[in-house]
DNA sequence: GTATGACTCGTATGGTGTACGATTCATACG
DNA sequence: CGTATGAATCGTACACCATACGAGTCATAC
């Protein structure tokens, strides 16, 4: 068999079937695959994605999936890659502003995958796509750039890739299951002559999710400045 | 019927059994499940545990689980509880080195997770157990005793923990593919023009996870430490 | 006209979690 | 001594899953 994916996708002519019965859908496609995907994932959740409900979805039948895509894993990879892009800061100015980079970065990288809430836990587990890979690179740059030395580069790195990740995977997890939360909540306070530190500060209750990811970075960039 | 899990378990007298073919196992237990549950994770991963397999494990039927247990999410959830628990620091001195007590428990945290490499990525979608609670119970009470505001103290703990959730899942993850890891650090240098910063500071391919864990975690307590 | 290769799809296989009902057996009570 | 009760075990069955395989369709190139 020739080799599945050879790069360039031809152009094919308009469909002009007499036999078969008239069929809405447009060919399939990698592209339509995986914005399909995306949907269902979002719809549905991890778990919701299934070959089956894809295929239902596109109107075609499951083993023509196989087609454009080696396996299920790959339909993952590709979804999760296509929710990472980075259209870069908003202004075209050559800012002098290292840290409101950063910070524009990291924010606008969680918030794209909370847009797509199974994404976060998928990042870790797969591997590292273009989008993700061109986030890590301008994060270098503009660090390196910053006058932080070569030598911390990576610790801070990936201090930060640590932070962002934990913060956006836990968010997103509990994010799901409010009433699990206030459950959670409630046990608590049934047990709180076990845990009467965290029942007093109500951590498990405490929702500005958006401001203590931003307080949480000050102080991790405070503790990584250039010194 | 009667609830299934009524607290106290009651002892069986030792089997007599003459009818039976002789069974080398003792009964199955919540505990005796849970235990083989973690060996089954720990051998094959998180994929790896089927009710099939961990039945075959114990010697008994699959159903038989399903007296014991709800369903496979609470074999995971009784699982993941049983890896974090936390004996506390080594000295029994009332120690006032708050810093030192907090990384003790998190390195601690880190390596018991490594220990068991799916528990990691598994934390943060299930619901809380006792273990982690205590975790969490004892930092706050450090960190409240080590002067941090109590307005600060959500944002404190939930830093903390974004840290060493993010960490130890990406180690955990990019642990169980080495080849996977060269194989990108590959694709990389293919790719250097387009990346050339996170190629040059070799990224992909550091590999003193232990101590970047321990450099960044006291950065982060540097920005966090008491005003 | 016919050969090629891109593309689609039906069927089949071996896996999964778990609902349901039958069965065994130790104990409790007449 | 029954016999009734309920804990514990397990076989079977069902619906769903990913995907291997091979057969089919169709536009185009020669």
């Amino acid at each position: 068999m020739a080799a599945k994916h050879s790069g360039a996708r031809i152009k094919r002519s308009q469909r002009i079937s007499v036999v078969q019965e008239p069929r809405s859908e447009p060919p399939l496609s990698r592209e339509r695959i995986v914005a399909t995907a995306v949907e269902l994932l979002d719809a549905q959740g991890l778990d919701g994605l299934t070959m089956r409900r894809l295929a239902d979805r596109l109107g075609s039948g499951v083993m023509s999936l196989y087609w454009h895509v080696n396996n299920k894993e790959d339909v993952f990879d590709l979804a999760l890659d296509s929710v990472l892009e980075y259209r870069g800061p908003p202004q075209m100015v050559e800012s002098q502003d290292w840290r409101g980079e950063v910070v524009h970065m990291l924010e606008d990288w969680r918030a794209s995958m909370l847009r797509h809430p199974w994404s976060a836990s998928l990042l870790p587990r797969r591997a590292l796509g273009p989008n993700i890979l061109s986030r890590l690179e301008l994060l270098s740059k503009t660090l390196s750039g910053a006058g932080v030395a070569d030598t911390d580069l990576n610790v801070t790195i990936w201090s930060l890739w640590n932070y962002v990740m934990g913060a956006t995977i836990t968010r997103a997890s509990f994010d799901l299951s409010d009433d699990d939360r206030a459950a959670a909540q409630q046990r608590l306070t049934r047990l709180s002559e076990r845990y009467p530190t965290i029942e007093r500060s109500r951590l498990l209750l405490d929702s500005d999710w958006d401001g203590a990811f931003r307080k949480g970075l000050d102080f991790l960039l405070d503790g990584l400045a250039p010194r």
